[in-house]
RNA sequence: GGUCGCGUAGCUCAGCUGGAUAGAGCAUCUGCCUUCUAAGCAGACGGUCACAGGUUCGAAUCCUGUCGCGAUCACCA
């Protein structure tokens, strides 16, 4: 039984001796600094079952608690805050139970345990990554791992949008005006090449515009009728006709980009379990169009469209499958979490990081897969976070203003590096190790950067300012491990010294602080799982930090004024760079051991 | 216009399932490297928690309304 269930039931057993009366809940909330105590029981709520004075009633519960609870020590009231004070021996005993527990904070997940799946990425093929892929992409990796920790089980994927006009519009391009360039013969990464070609589609498509209009046409026809836009939309005729022509460049083009993700992601340090492509699952939602309208979930229009009915849900009629039978965004949706059950039974639950401009989106798509009876749409979350903007607005592939996922991942790493050089703490570091580590200081710094925020808040980035390596960051986290590191490559302490927790022995206050905040980190784990959100653990993990810089730059740590107390301390920043290790690796930053 | 989200220090953000005097970082200013890594520590300055009502012993937090910003309301994805 934890400290908190202990003095519940022991304040609930004051009320009832003192008082007469069973209440239900107590309210606890840790001390604020400024008074003594490490835990405060608030009076004021039991005042509606209790009459009488609340400082009285604190004190008659806080003498209670003295009486008749071991670890309670002393006590004082404020106001209606009954503070606790609680013995060294608690807090030490705590610490003896977790201090080689490695994977602290984390819940093993059970054997046969269900399962849930969250998809994250989930790209266009006509286009390199961007910011706003970033984001997406740590938010998802993050929200998995974390769940992982908390004791579930997970699939990470994702639905790779490889089919449709923006991927003919490259390959028309390419055919057009490539001359037959590849990757290798360009030395491009095959996002990249792929991506400059969607942008000379879209330039080439405009000068016909307005060779159109010059010609006499109105804008709105001129649009529509350029001819490179129809000869894309021939091209994506002939793909679903199955052309063999068009298939093969489709296939060849799509290649090249997977070859480039694949090299962001693992630059990135995010991976999948699974990958869905939408050229696999939009037959099956058709498959279920069909199965909804014998079962009437969904109608049919005269013209043949399929719709769903979701006024009395208070949303709109939704489009499910177009008048020529061809399939919407829905229609893949809905196939494509079907074939995701039917792949892996085990899952009963998904998780779907997409932007919160398909918010709408999301709230019909679930409410149409529990209208089909699936048990497991109960339990479909759209993890929906707010746009990355620029100072100059939304980011747009087409005309060039985005931040270019790549190039800011080695930006990030050569500030690092600049860093780093000016302080000049690597002596004996090979080169390779060096650039090893400023690679992990500058993703440590984006990652957190960005995974800080709460994700439903949308992030300004003004690539102008660039983001910090001090204060609240990754880099002075991870420099928190490091120095921890350097502090055990010095100290004569292993993990078997026994710590005497005698009598004679007291917690110095920055140690007891720190024993409290590592306390919590398993409530954290499970909290963040819960809101689905990384920046819990990030504001966490800070908060932890924090108080190890008091402690560390307070308190002599191998110049300790005994065995003991030494042996304490180095165990105590060992749990703590654990606990860091730990706090961080599921925000998918990595520690390292100098820096 | 309907719906949804956001609005906290000059800037970036915590706090939001109601509790004590609203907290950090950046920026500005003051101290601290002959002692474990100064990407650090200690401190100062900085607030009408968008605004107005309401609920209550108590509201940044819950409710209503107003304003501002954003998203969405496609046979696009």
């Amino acid at each position: 039984m934890n400290l908190q269930e202990t003095l519940f039931n022991q304040v609930k057993q004051a009320v009832l001796a003192s008082y007469n009366v069973e209440i239900e809940t107590v309210e606890f909330q840790a001390t604020r600094k400024e008074f003594a105590g490490d835990i405060t029981v608030v009076v004021f709520p039991m005042l509606k079952f209790v009459k009488g004075n609340p400082v009285q009633i604190g004190e008659t519960i806080g003498a209670y608690l003295v009486d008749n609870v071991e670890d309670v020590k002393a006590f004082n009231v404020v106001k209606g805050f009954l503070n606790i004070e609680i013995s060294d021996s608690f807090y030490l005993n705590f610490f003896n139970d977790i201090k080689n527990n490695t994977t602290y904070g984390f819940v093993q997940s059970k054997a046969n345990n269900k399962a849930v799946m969250v998809e994250y990425s989930s790209p266009n093929t006509n286009k390199p990554l961007h910011l706003g892929h970033i984001r997406n992409n740590l938010l998802g990796y993050s929200v998995a791992e974390i769940l992982k920790a908390s004791g579930q089980k997970v699939y990470k994927t994702q639905i790779i949008n490889d089919r449709g006009i923006h991927i003919c519009k490259s390959m028309l391009a390419w055919k057009r005006f490539g001359n037959g360039e590849t990757p290798k013969t360009t030395g491009l990464k095959g996002d990249k090449l792929v991506g400059n070609y969607y942008v000379k589609f879209d330039q080439e498509y405009k000068k016909e515009i307005e060779a159109l209009i010059a010609n006499g046409k109105s804008e709105e026809d001129a649009k529509k009728n350029a001819p490179i836009l129809l000869e894309a939309q021939e091209m994506l005729r002939k793909w679903e006709a199955g052309d063999a022509e068009v298939v093969a460049l489709w296939e060849t083009m799509n290649g090249w980009v997977y070859n480039g993700f694949n090299q962001t992601y693992k630059n990135l340090g995010v991976d999948f379990d699974t990958l869905y492509y939408e050229s696999n699952t939009y037959l099956l939602g058709k498959e279920f169009v069909a199965e909804g309208l014998k079962t009437s979930v969904f109608y049919k229009k005269e013209d043949g469209s399929v719709w769903c009915d979701l006024t009395e849900d208070g949303l709109d009629e939704k489009i499910v499958q177009r008048a020529d039978g061809t399939a919407v965004y829905m229609t893949q949706d809905i196939g494509t979490a079907i074939q995701r059950v039917k792949d892996f039974p085990d899952v009963t639950g998904m998780v779907y990081t997409v932007g919160n401009e398909q918010d709408y989106h999301f709230q019909v798509l679930f409410l149409i897969l529990k209208k089909l009876g699936f048990d497991w749409a109960e339990n479909l979350y759209h993890l929906s976070y707010g746009m990355v903007d620029l100072p100059s607005g939304k980011m747009k592939s087409r005309e060039g203003t985005v931040v270019d996922a790549d190039d800011l991942i080695v930006e990030m790493a050569s500030t690092a590096e600049e860093i780093s050089k000016e302080l000049g703490k690597l002596e004996g570091y090979s080169e390779e190790e060096k650039q090893a580590l400023y690679k992990t200081i500058g993703l440590g710094a984006l990652k957190y950067y960005i995974l800080k925020v709460d994700p439903k808040k949308r992030i300004l980035f003004d690539p102008k300012e660039s983001i910090d390596f001090q204060g609240n960051t990754g880099p002075f986290i991870q420099y928190t491990y490091a120095r921890i590191q350097s502090i055990l490559r010095k100290a004569n302490v292993n993990d078997s010294d026994v710590l005497n927790t005698s009598e004679e022995f007291s917690l110095h206050a920055k140690e007891k602080e720190l024993l409290k905040q590592i306390q919590q980190f398993p409530e954290v784990i499970q909290n963040a799982a819960e809101q689905h959100s990384p920046a819990i653990i990030a504001n966490y993990t800070y908060d932890l930090v924090k108080e190890f810089n008091s402690f560390y730059q307070n308190v002599s740590i191998l110049g300790a004024d005994n065995e003991v107390e030494k042996t304490f301390r180095v165990q105590l920043s060992k749990t703590v760079a654990n606990t860091i290790k730990n706090a961080f690796s599921v925000l998918g930053i990595n520690v390292p051991e100098r820096m």
